[in-house]
DNA sequence: CAGTGGTCTAGACCACTTC
DNA sequence: AAGTGGTCTAGACCACTGA
C-alpha cells in the first residue's frame, strides 16, 4: 500500500491512475445498467478495501460522480445510483464574432439602431425593478463576408452597466464589448425556430417567413438582469452543436499559450 | 492549523467551508476581470500560506476550476486564467414522453413506419462499418393530447442493438425503449431551424414550409453508432432551454428517494 | 446513537516542463 | 536541474441522519 507514482495497470492498457480506474469501473456499472437506479454503491470503506487505497481517493471519485449527477450521496445511508437523467449536453454558445472567424470568414458588424429609453412594464419585470429602468436598445447586424450572418436585438440595463451609455459599439459589437466589460455570471438560453419577421427578413436578406433559428439569452448577475439579447440566424446558415460525454477522462485542458 | 469541523467564516455570512471560500474568491477575481486571461494564479504553496491550509485543499479547488475550464494548469509554470470561453450552457434534452408529461398533457405515440433494411452508403459511414449494416428505420409521431407534438425519424443499428429487431415500439416509443435498453454513453446534438417538408407538415398538421425546430442526435458507444434520430418540432410549440451557472455552490444533489 | 459522508491535514513520491 | 502540479496516504474531527 505504499504510495505509487503511476499505474496499477494490470494488463494491456495505458497507465491509468487509480482514481480514474475506480471512476471508470463504477461509471460503467451504472451506464451499462448493471447497477440500476436506486441501487446502493459500495460504502467508501468497502471501496477502500476493494481497491486497497485510502479513503480520500474513493471519496474524491464518489464526489465527482455525485457532481456529475450519476449518483446521490446521503449521510448514514450511503450513495445511490440516480435514475437516468435527461441527457445533459454542453452547449457552447460563442460570441458571434468568434463564431464567424471560426468559419474562416471575414467578420464585421454594423449598428442598425441604438437608442436610450426607459424599459417598458414587461421589461421592468425582467430587469427586476418594479419601476422602469433606463435601458439601451441596440440592433446590430453581424456579417460573414458579404452575407448577413445574424441579426442581434439587445437590451442593456443601464443601471447595471452605466458604462454602456456612451459606448458606440462601432469597434466592438455589444456582445463582444459586454463579454469583457461585465463577465458573465449566470445566463439562461431559449432556443427555438421561428418564421422571419419582415424586419428580420429585410436585414438578413432572406425571404419573409423563412425559417430562422432564434437564440434568446438573458444574462443576470445576482438578481438583476444585465442584458437580454435575441439572436436570429437564417435557418440554413447556422446550427448549434451540443456534445455530450459522460464524465471520466476530462483532464480538461485543450488550449495553449495564455 | 488544527483541523476544524466547520467554518473559518470571519464575518457575517453563513458557515462556508474553506475550500468553498477559496473557490469563490478565486472565481470572483476571474469573473470580475480583476484577474484577466493569462494572469497567473498564485502557486499552490502560496495559497497554502495565504489560507493557512494544506496543499490538498487548495489543490482540489484548483483542480475543480480547471475542470470547469476557468483556469489552465501547467506543470512547472503554474496555473493561469483562461481566456473567456464560449458560454457553456447545460442543455437538458429529455425523452419526448417526459417532455410532454412535464407539460401536463396526455401523451401517446404512434408508429408511422417501421422497416428493416440495410444501411445506405452514407449511413454505413455513419455506423462505422465500411460495408452496410442492418438497420431499423422508424418513424414515430408523438402526440400531446390531440395535437402532434413531435415527429421522430430514427435509424437504429441492429448490429449494436439486435434486441430491437423484434420490438414493435407500440408500448414504449423507440426513444424511451432505447434509453433503458442501451444506456447512453456519448451523444452529439445538432440543433437548427428548417422549413417543414411536405411529409413533416402532413404528420405534424402544420402548413408546409412553416418553421420547425430540428434536433438531431447521434448516439455512439465506443466507436459504433447506436442510433441516429431526427426530431422535428413545430416551431411555435417548442423551445429548448439551456441554463448556465458558473461553478461554486454545486453540492449537486437535487432529488430525493431513489 | 451509531455510522455514513464531508472536510481537512501533513506529509510523501513522481512526472512533467520549463529553465 | 529545479520547481511545478498530480496523485496518494493514513490518519483526524465533525455534522448530519436514518435506524
Amino acid at each position: 500500500m505504499k504510495t505509487k507514482g503511476r499505474a496499477p495497470a494490470p494488463g494491456r492498457q495505458e497507465p491509468l491512475f487509480l482514481h480514474q480506474r475506480i471512476l471508470v469501473e463504477i461509471q460503467d456499472k451504472i451506464l451499462s445498467g448493471q447497477w440500476p437506479a436506486g441501487r446502493r454503491i459500495p460504502f467508501e470503506h468497502e471501496l477502500m478495501k476493494q481497491y486497497q487505497c485510502s479513503r480520500m481517493t474513493v471519496s474524491k471519485v464518489l464526489t465527482r460522480l455525485a457532481q456529475a449527477g450519476l449518483i446521490e450521496r446521503r449521510r448514514k445511508a450511503g450513495s445511490f445510483v440516480r435514475r437516468p437523467q435527461s441527457q445533459s449536453a454542453v452547449l457552447d454558445i460563442p460570441d458571434v464574432k468568434t463564431e464567424v472567424i471560426a468559419r474562416g470568414l471575414p467578420y464585421h458588424h454594423q449598428i442598425l439602431k441604438r437608442r436610450k429609453r426607459r424599459s417598458s412594464r414587461a421589461e421592468g419585470e425582467l430587469f427586476g425593478k418594479d419601476g422602469v429602468v433606463p435601458v439601451l436598445e441596440i440592433e446590430c447586424l453581424h456579417m460573414a463576408g458579404k452575407r448577413p450572418f445574424c441579426l442581434e436585438h439587445r437590451v442593456i440595463n443601464l443601471l447595471a452597466v452605466p458604462e454602456a451609455t456612451n459606448e458606440s459599439f462601432e469597434e466592438h459589437s455589444p456582445g463582444t464589448w459586454l463579454l469583457r466589460q461585465v463577465p458573465w455570471t449566470l445566463a439562461e438560453h431559449h432556443i427555438r425556430a421561428a418564421a422571419a419577421t419582415p424586419e428580420m427578413a429585410a436585414a438578413l436578406q432572406i425571404k419573409a417567413r423563412s425559417s430562422c433559428l432564434i437564440v434568446e439569452r438573458t444574462t443576470r448577475s445576482m438578481d438583476v438582469t444585465i442584458t437580454f439579447v435575441r439572436l436570429a440566424y437564417p435557418g440554413d446558415m447556422h446550427q448549434l452543436v451540443a456534445s455530450f460525454t459522460p464524465i471520466a477522462a476530462v483532464p480538461g485542458a485543450p488550449p495553449r499559450r495564455p
